[in-house]
DNA sequence: CTCCCGATAT
DNA sequence: ATATCAGGAG
């Protein structure tokens, strides 16, 4: 199958098929996503919206999140993955957020990716899902999922991944396409135990072709 | 490349 | 017991 009808096929079926695509971090603005984005490195968004309601409360901006230190934040993520390096980093982003960027969290790429504990996956999602701006946050579900069923060939790097991609998706689904393939690996093309039952997407998967062939007969 | 590093699913 | 989770820094 060639490759644009490959992306055709799938975009299409995530279109009929997937419910309302929304991210399921909580969050109300700008200052709370980063937060929460920041936070969610390998790290569920469950666990997530677990601990940021006291985050926000006690630290409701980027002026208060900068004035704290680390042993007041850390108590609030402790049951997070990476609770030091990430308590570290929310202070030094939000106050280069103050002393670079005028208290206000930047909108490019490139800006974002200067603050502490942001890289690229995490300014892609910023810039993405508050600007629309065409960028493709390849996270470990968006790379695994986008591998399984083709839409990315031989890629060994998310940046490969993330070209790739980007390339193939059309410039107005790629911010929504994100969010697609993020909740089809979350709930169906599962890391360890893909539901291939319940996917619509078997007959282009390239994994699940794989899994027939060398499936032992019964 | 390694390290960070707690909670949950399998 | 081990793999995995909206990754990033050194």
């Amino acid at each position: 199958m060639r490759i644009n009808d490959r992306y055709t096929f799938v975009l299409n079926y995530f279109q009929e098929h997937m419910p309302v695509a929304e991210t399921e971090l909580h969050y109300e603005n700008t200052y709370q996503l980063l937060v929460a984005v920041m936070l969610s490195a390998q790290c569920t968004d469950k666990r997530v919206n677990l601990t940021t309601p006291a985050i926000f409360h006690k630290y409701p901006d980027i002026v208060t999140l900068s004035e704290t230190d680390f042993d007041a934040l850390f108590p609030l993520i402790k049951s997070i993955s990476y609770p030091n390096s990430k308590a570290r980093h929310l202070i030094s982003m939000a106050q280069m957020v103050r002393n670079d960027f005028d208290g206000e969290i930047p909108m490019t790429v490139d800006e974002l990716v200067k603050l502490p504990g942001v890289g690229r996956k995490t300014a892609n999602v910023i810039t993405s899902v508050v600007d629309h701006q065409p960028n493709m946050a390849v996270d470990t579900h968006v790379f695994r999922v986008s591998a399984r069923i083709g839409l990315t060939n031989k890629a060994t790097t998310v940046l490969a991944a993330e070209k790739q991609l980007i390339k193939h998706i059309p410039k107005e689904l790629i911010h929504i396409a994100h969010h697609w393939l993020i909740l089809h690996g979350r709930y169906t093309c599962l890391a360890r135990t893909p539901k291939c039952e319940k996917c619509g997407l078997t007959e282009v998967c390239k994994y699940y072709q794989t899994l027939q062939k060398t499936a032992t007969p019964s």
